[in-house]
DNA sequence: TTGACTTAGTGAATTAATGCACTAAGCCCT
DNA sequence: AGGGCTTAGTGCATTAATTCACTAAGTCAA
């Protein structure tokens, strides 16, 4: 229970944690320091059993008739999910999309600064966007070694995003996130995730 | 078999669906006609057992030594989805994520048609992106009933996007999707769906 | 027609996730 | 100090999901 199966937080209980991160992320803003399962679960929207469950498998970090301290809590979840570091990101593609995620606090907020946005297009090369310069994707290999960056966003037209990623793998990413509707090919040492916006709306 | 357990699918075979119809459509793209579910689950990425229950659940419309064909099946997802009819969208907030929404084509293949969008900020409304005139906010409700919307997106910055629920809500919307991190609270006969985009990078 | 081959469909065993209901701790008021 | 109250932690029964391994159907070639 201690030692032995360290590192055996069931998937789906993982795959909750970043929602309480984000809850927990609110909690703070709004300079609430504790809060009980119960009040978490509301917030969630589940069951106020499987939030404490869930927490326990990250350790005993609440207390008993009292609930959890946000502050400390958060820390833990981020080192739960290796958030502990930030990891860079460059956007290959400065449509709409991505410089909406170029600005997007909520990516820098959570450990994940977007350091370069990058096309192929001349015409929006060089143009700039919140502070980022919007560079050439052939210069992607030198970027991605310079600026030490760890994962590649996709946020091109579907028709251009195998071309993109593409180009990521040979800049040497082994993550990346994928916002155009197309299963992309890749080798299997790349972790690539894909967000389709259309499947959200179910 | 038939009748009497009609509508018990799976919540998690449910959850996959809108992925097949994904791959489906790049396959229809590519001009496929038919295909296995061992092809499926590998681009899917998931055990071909899984993909063959779960295209069970909606009715035997495979044929064995065959496979399945992209069109029907893509139909009876459709069906079981509920997207044999388009729902019309409005999306509130006209900043670069809403725009980019806008002339998302996903949304459009998906049955999501983006009717029409809206900002608070009398700078945008009037505005023209991808053949929408930005309208304002304050006419959400009769733009709603006009249009005949059903769904609403929340792209504006957390800060205001408790307010844009408050108008969607105000304005008759019973579906909202949310991009802004930030727990909104709404009536409970309202559903709202929250997506996070920094979350999907862990 | 027959036999080899492919592949959907599914019963059943296994594994994972959930949620109840209880126990253990800590707080606070008197 | 003690008793009542609150709330985290968890064992266990239940429910859901997954996957294996088999059966049933179909194709195709000779």
């Amino acid at each position: 229970m201690t030692q032995l199966q360290r590192r055996k937080i069931p998937d789906a209980a993982i795959a909750r944690l970043p929602v309480y991160l984000q809850i927990l992320n609110n909690l703070a803003a709004a300079n609430v320091l504790r809060f009980s399962s119960d009040e978490l679960a509301a917030l969630a929207g589940v069951n106020a059993a499987k939030v404490r469950k869930d927490l326990s498998y990250l350790g005993s970090y609440g207390t008993r008739g009292v609930g959890y301290e946000v502050t400390y809590l958060t820390h833990q979840i981020k080192r739960e999910l290796g958030l502990m570091r930030e990891w860079n990101v460059v956007v290959v593609g400065a449509g709409n999309l991505g410089c909406a995620l170029a600005k997007f606090d909520g990516f820098l907020s959570r450990g994940f600064p977007v350091i370069a946005i990058v096309d192929n297009d001349p015409k929006k090369i060089g143009r700039t966007t919140s502070s980022l310069t919007v560079g050439d994707v052939k210069d992607l290999k030198s970027i991605v070694r310079d600026e030490k960056i760890s994962i590649g966003v996709i946020t091109t037209s579907s028709a251009s995003s195998q071309a993109a990623a593409d180009a990521l793998v040979e800049a040497g990413i082994t993550s990346i996130l994928n916002f155009a509707p197309v299963v992309l090919s890749t080798p299997s040492s790349v972790s690539v995730r894909s967000v389709d916006l259309g499947v959200e709306l179910q």
